[in-house]
DNA sequence: TTATGTAGTTTCCGTTTGGTAACCGGAGTC
DNA sequence: GACTCCGGTTACCAAACGGAAACTACATAA
């Protein structure tokens, strides 16, 4: 008996998937609960620590820069003392919203499922 | 001038959050892409591979393992010659997909903006 | 005077990740 | 008899990732 590779109908991912290219912006340890806190509004820098116990400064300042390159969120020093600095979701970072309540769904899921199986 | 730690209205993420829980199952290479072409029925093993140019056996069968013990989808062998291993979403894994969706679109208008910064 | 808060940066280091390549058995094909 | 297909497994390895700790500068508060 022969198996032949079967036609499916997923849509094929054309030029440069776009599933990739957005797992590569959210990609990263603490990214996706970066943009969970900064859809509730803007945040401090030192506000996002609190918000995300486990979180090492260094880590925290590689996501932020890196969303910003995406244009997932924005960046704004206040001339406070001491000087502090705002992000807030740009439009484009507030398409993610969707996404992230999604994948949060999902978690409660995942959460009831392991109750079941601990049960 | 005082900096005080605003509250936001952020839901405060209580125990183990979702959004971790979420990021486990579908954080690893190429995982997205598997759910999404199982998403549209059915798919053996040499089949995804051929789904998902660049994946090697190795992390495809990791995945698949990884995926399979989250219960977002089944195994089953065929007794077919040569044999032939079939994997399918479960009810669990059909719950990902609006997430998938979701991440697919923004993953679009991520290749937009792009194509405009290129301009 | 000393300590605190803000927003990082830098260095070091262990762990994890994912790719490559070789290999496996069994059945069918040429 | 040799080769291919299927669905993996295993060993090896380089690179990437992310945590910990120390350090910066400036200004205010106790």
């Amino acid at each position: 008996m022969v198996l032949r590779v079967r036609k499916n109908q997923a849509p094929p991912t054309p030029e440069g998937c776009p599933l990739t290219e957005c797992m590569s912006v959210l990609g990263g340890a603490w990214t996706p609960n970066i943009i969970w806190y900064l859809s509730a509004g803007p945040r401090r820098f030192s506000e996002l620590r609190l918000d995300i116990p486990g979180v090492s400064a260094k880590v925290l300042t590689a996501r932020l820069r890196s969303l910003e390159a995406s244009g997932v969120i924005s960046r704004e020093v206040k001339p406070t003392s001491p000087p502090s600095v705002e992000y807030a979701l740009t439009d484009l970072g507030e398409e993610l919203i969707p996404a992230i309540n999604a994948i949060v769904k999902v978690g409660h899921k995942l959460k009831m499922r392991e109750a079941v199986v601990q049960a």
